[in-house]
DNA sequence: GCCGTTTTCGGCCCGACTGTTTTCAGTCG
């Protein structure tokens, strides 16, 4: 039993044991306990084996939970979680789901009416029984009637990306209207998380209800979910639920810490505020005097709010609850940027399933003014995308050595190729071949179903191979739409360590493969980071900048990365100068 | 259920909005 399922079967019981009305920092201890084992870059498993370490090191795991742990791995099943299930039919989990109830609401449904699925709670709702309830009347019963259908979609979240076209058009819809003078969007969209599930904006307004008016008439609004002096929340035609909150001047830093989350730093930032006499809320920070009254000690700039804390401005990417309070210590890591990246090593042209020419990808390499450029096709055995064979690798190898002429001074093209790893292990195209080239990425894209140990196997001969000096998307998942194959990453990473090879953040948006975990995992190793676009057209470079938002959740500086350096110096990483 | 430089017991973040209430519980972020 991998992480993601132990951490699946805790949030399961978090959510059984809310229905049931526990306690609810019990509820929370096993809700945190799932993030924990989420972001650990090492299995469960391998830990429980390691005598070296214990699972309660770990933040939020106990006696206890090290214990559930253990029966899970050892039985892949928790006789408590069993128990539950048993009392508490799983569709009724489905209802959480529905906007405007919870689990106190929900619980009253089943036991009251003995209702469990959400067709039934449909007819109940069309028979009128539920305002029939205590505590309940028309308005919610309508709301738990159009919510059914929302309760199917209503988790989706977007790639980053696509969040930030949104946004892009928020800002503009409401910087058009008077009065507004300060706009940020917070919440997880700002922290440069991979998806996003809503959209969080923040003003000064001179009047907070001609700000609202104004996002009133956002073109895709489908409806205003809740409207009052300072909040409103409406949803789009999309499902995406947008918040506007407007806060007095005052309160601005204040409010953007806390809408800015995640929610996991700001419990801690408010414990170290406690700790100080000091109380935090969207507000500012205020001193609790002996009277119970209290002053207002800052609340103006995200600076002012942590530094009456004593506390840096953290960078909203590091905002998680990970390890960024322990770093203060040590100083924050100065986190990379776009303008540090000075070449893009993995793309692909028309030879390809590219779509422009190779001159073509060459003049928007020095549009972006980097350094140089890899040319990275596929190989054969990707027949679907047209993969070059040797003959027809070695003569665009043999064009870019003419171009190499014409575009010289202006920006180095490195001959590459992105060689597939074949199902049965091995390289798709023989050593005599690849050794002519300047930048072999060896990555998987067949096979992908494999159990654990043959495809690791694959993997770390491919970097075992002298030709070969980076892995490209390593765990080939697909956000949303593909999950990750079964790698043994420790494996991987520890390989690439032995033989100075690299490993890929592919900063697709829809990729973004190594995640901030792994990428933390491999600077944690030692093992330098390529951040590539992966671009299959002109346009496709563009994608750099989300890969360095991940990168930078990861905590990776300039140092971490291998595309910020001269290729000279990439040469001597890999031990070939 | 977790955690500890006041603590091994008694805390555990806090405010806005809604609906159903006559002062508050539930939900959400």
């Amino acid at each position: 039993m991998n992480n993601a399922q132990i951490a699946a079967k805790f949030e399961m019981l978090a959510d059984l044991l809310e229905f049931q009305g526990a306690n609810s920092f019990r509820i929370r201890a096993y809700r945190n306990a799932a993030r924990t084992i989420e972001s650990l870059s090492q299995q469960i498993s391998d830990i429980l084996n390691d005598t070296s370490q214990k699972l309660t090191d770990f933040e939020g795991i106990g006696k206890d939970l090290a214990e559930k742990c253990q029966v899970l791995v050892e039985t892949g099943k928790l006789p408590q979680l069993e128990d539950l299930q048993k009392k508490i039919p799983p569709s009724v989990l489905a209802m959480l789901r529905i906007p405007g109830l919870g689990p106190k609401k929900a619980a009253v449904i089943y036991k009251e009416l003995g209702i469990s699925t959400l067709e039934g709670l449909r007819e109940a709702c069309q028979d009128e029984k539920i305002r029939a309830l205590k505590g309940f009347g028309a308005k919610t019963e309508q709301t738990i009637l159009s919510g059914i259908d929302l309760a199917a979609t209503a988790d989706q979240r977007v790639y980053w990306a696509k969040a930030d076209k949104l946004v892009q058009r928020l800002r503009e819809h409401l910087e058009s209207a008077k009065g507004i003078e300060k706009l940020t969007f917070a919440g997880s969209y700002r922290r440069g998380k991979e998806t996003v599930g809503d959209i969080d904006i923040l003003t000064v307004a001179e009047s907070s209800n001609e700000a609202m008016d104004r996002l009133g008439e956002f073109p895709d609004l489908e409806e205003v979910i809740a409207r009052g002096d300072t909040k409103m929340s409406i949803r789009l035609a999309s499902n995406m639920q947008v918040d506007l909150r407007v806060v007095p001047a005052k309160s601005y830093g204040a409010a953007m810490q806390y809408f800015t989350g995640s929610k996991e730093h700001n419990v801690k930032v408010r414990g170290i505020a406690k700790q100080r006499g000091l109380k935090i809320n969207e507000y500012g920070v205020f001193r609790v005097n002996d009277d119970g009254s209290e002053t207002y000690v800052a609340g103006e700039t995200e600076e002012d709010v942590y530094a009456a804390l004593d506390l840096p401005c953290f960078p909203p990417e590091l905002r998680e609850n990970r390890d960024e309070f322990k770093l203060v210590e040590t100083g924050l890591p100065k986190l990379i940027t776009v303008e540090d990246i000075v070449g893009d090593m993995h793309m692909h042209t028309d030879a390809t399933d590219g779509l422009n020419t190779l001159e073509e990808m060459i003049e928007a390499g020095i549009a972006k003014g980097y350094q140089y450029i890899a040319i990275t096709d596929h190989s054969k055995r990707v027949s679907m995308a047209n993969g070059l064979n040797a003959e027809r690798l070695l003569e665009q190898w043999k064009t870019i050595d003419k171009l190499r002429n014409k575009y010289d001074g202006k920006i180095q093209i490195l001959k590459g190729l992105e060689c597939d790893i074949l199902e049965q292990g091995g390289m798709d195209l023989p050593d005599e071949v690849l050794e002519q080239g300047d930048w072999i990425i060896a990555s998987v894209h067949y096979g992908q179903g494999q159990p654990k140990q043959q495809i690791t196997d694959r993997i770390v001969g491919a970097l075992e191979n002298p030709n070969v000096c980076i892995i490209a998307h390593p765990t080939g998942r697909l956000i949303n739409r593909r999950e990750p194959y079964e790698v043994d990453l420790d494996a991987v990473f520890q390989c690439a360590k032995e033989n100075k090879k690299f490993v890929e953040l592919n900063a697709n948006p829809a990729r973004l493969d190594l995640n901030d975990v792994y990428c933390h995992a491999a600077k944690g190793q030692g093992i330098p980071i390529g951040i590539n676009s992966d671009g299959h057209k002109i346009e496709g470079l563009d994608v750099i900048r989300y890969g360095i938002m991940q990168a930078r959740r990861a905590g990776l500086t300039k140092e971490d990365v291998v595309n910020t350096r001269s290729w000279d110096d990439i040469r001597k990483l890999l031990g070939r100068v």
